[in-house]
DNA sequence: TCAAAAGTGTTATCCTTACACCCATGT
DNA sequence: ACATGGGTGTAAGGATAACACTTTTGA
């Protein structure tokens, strides 16, 4: 048990912030030059942060210029073979070894950004196109995803199981939560830009999604496979929304997360059995039809019961 | 975004060893001289090691002579304030900051383990006696630790609501799950010695369970939360279970691991729905009654729904 | 034959999923 | 009046929780 002679070990605090409208799930997005895009990310500074989470809400408020709201601990990624974001560690050695401990945070809107941080909110669904089912399964499963994994998983049974069950093949459901399981196999499988940058393969095929850098897609991939699991048993939505909204706009956001659609009449009767909303008694204007009363999220029944979330009942017809 | 000047920054490796049998779910813990006794620690080599897991993997088998089974990160704990265990960074700086990352591995039995490791196999309910309702509440809860946290709210609403949310008082139902909740509050509120040891107050009231070095103790509860959790949508009880085992004592460990009873034949019917395990025809001897039928974990049904566990009918009568 | 533990049949209740329909507004 | 989205009543099916009972062994 000794302490390793180089101390070359650097440890950085990545972000995934998300937020999220009526239309699509976004996440904040850093362009480094034309290295391409990643996520916020920065050095812990062990002297003037006494805690991760501080450290993290500290930079990116100073980044960005607005203060984080909810934030959760992701997981801690350290394999040998991570590029190292080299603008950010102008001095370390050459062989150094970077541990990024990545955060999920939501924040409320999509917020300006201030020009100084080069960063901007897309969709997820720009690098994970595969991933929204809100109007059915994307054809790129059935004709690209579907028939290259096949390729590649040969007669190994292993592999035809894992990618079955990732992506919901042959009758399969398909479990929305379940993204980084996606992404992972995509990656070994050869069929995203980062398989070819870090391993030197040749593409199996052409698959649309955007790469980051280093290995920050996966950090998001875990981070939205985290977030589709919470929403269910956490009010993590709320997180998400404005003060008021009406229980379609609700719905839909939740949807675009989910890249699910959602049955209405059972999602509305999940929020009014668990007392999460509440009328205001106002209604909006011009939704094009009728007009819609506006809810609240109901903060009491937060600290009643913690462990209570959104049913999310899909539509199967 | 530069690098804090000085690398005072070490990182090492945690590990949360568990096993389980129809009495006791267990726990690995070293003792440490008469420092006290603490959780398996190790510091990460990034040049030997290529991934965390793998060398976690390596120390855990250097040290105790067994080959870890199942493994997961946990978290990653780096809050200033944590002790520093020295005797594994013997030449650290004076003002070091630890980090360390968290796993969690199952072992299918207490093996035994070697000499040269200071380790020894504790019930996990000798950490948290409050844990284990397998018989009912313990009476501690309403004789000590009621009483003391509701001293320590005081009017404070959020206190109070924090207090009967995860002790589940006042007619709210006792979550199993909450384990890190629990000791949290109870180390904020000043009733384990880790609150007298890091912050200096006097404890509020003599509570029973054993106290760990450092930050120790937390990992063990946020691990114990983890694996509660997971029972239920992930089979892990498997990875502790012997090869073939009666319904009944399955039944047992399952309950060992949740500190709650469950109910008998509810507990089979969910067995039996999600063919998770399968009839071996044979019977076990002398269990002091009629004999009953060995099974065996069905190791296909993990393969084809990965995200099936074992459900955990509580009795409530 | 009796204690002890294994193992089963049946029922009430609640939640999930789904169909089908009515309502209020703008153009 | 009619298109557009908001908002509800009801019912089938399945999962859950519980009661009470039978079966098979060892002492």
């Amino acid at each position: 048990m000794n302490l390793p002679d180089d101390a070359s070990l650097l440890v950085g605090l990545s972000a995934v912030i998300v937020a999220a409208d009526v239309e699509q799930p976004y996440v904040l997005a850093t362009r480094q030059g034309d290295a391409g895009a990643g996520l916020p990310f920065g050095p812990f500074d062990p002297s003037g942060h006494r805690t991760f989470e501080l450290g993290l809400r500290d930079w990116v408020t100073a980044q960005t210029g607005f203060e984080l709201g909810y934030v959760e601990q992701l997981y801690t990624f350290g394999d040998r073979g991570r590029e190292l974001p080299r603008a950010d560690y102008p001095n370390a050695p050459e062989n150094a070894r970077i541990i990024s401990i990545a955060y999920l945070g939501i924040t409320p809107e999509r917020t300006e950004i201030g020009g100084a941080f080069n960063a901007a909110w897309r969709s997820w669904y720009y690098y994970f196109p595969w991933e929204d089912h809100r109007n059915g399964p994307p054809a790129m499963i059935a004709d690209i995803i579907e028939p290259t994994l096949m390729d590649w998983a040969g007669d190994d049974f292993e592999r035809r199981d894992r990618a079955r069950l990732a992506f919901g093949l042959d009758g399969r459901p398909w479990i929305e939560e379940r993204v980084i399981e996606r992404y992972e196999l995509l990656y070994e499988a050869s069929m995203t830009p980062e398989s070819r940058r870090d391993l030197g393969v040749t593409l199996r095929a052409e698959l649309p999604g955007e790469p980051m850098l280093s290995d920050h897609r996966r950090m998001l991939a875990v981070a939205l496979s985290r977030l589709r699991g919470k929403i269910k048993y956490r009010p993590v939505v709320f997180e998400m929304t404005p003060e008021t909204f009406t229980l379609s706009e609700l719905q839909q956001v939740v949807e675009s997360l989910l890249g699910l659609p959602l049955h209405k009449q059972n999602f509305r009767r999940a929020m009014e059995k668990n007392k999460l909303v509440e009328g205001t008694g106002e209604l909006s204007s011009g939704t094009g039809g009728r007009p819609a009363e506006l809810f609240r999220f109901r903060r009491e029944t937060l600290r009643k019961k913690a462990a209570l979330g959104i049913a999310a009942p899909v539509t199967r017809t």
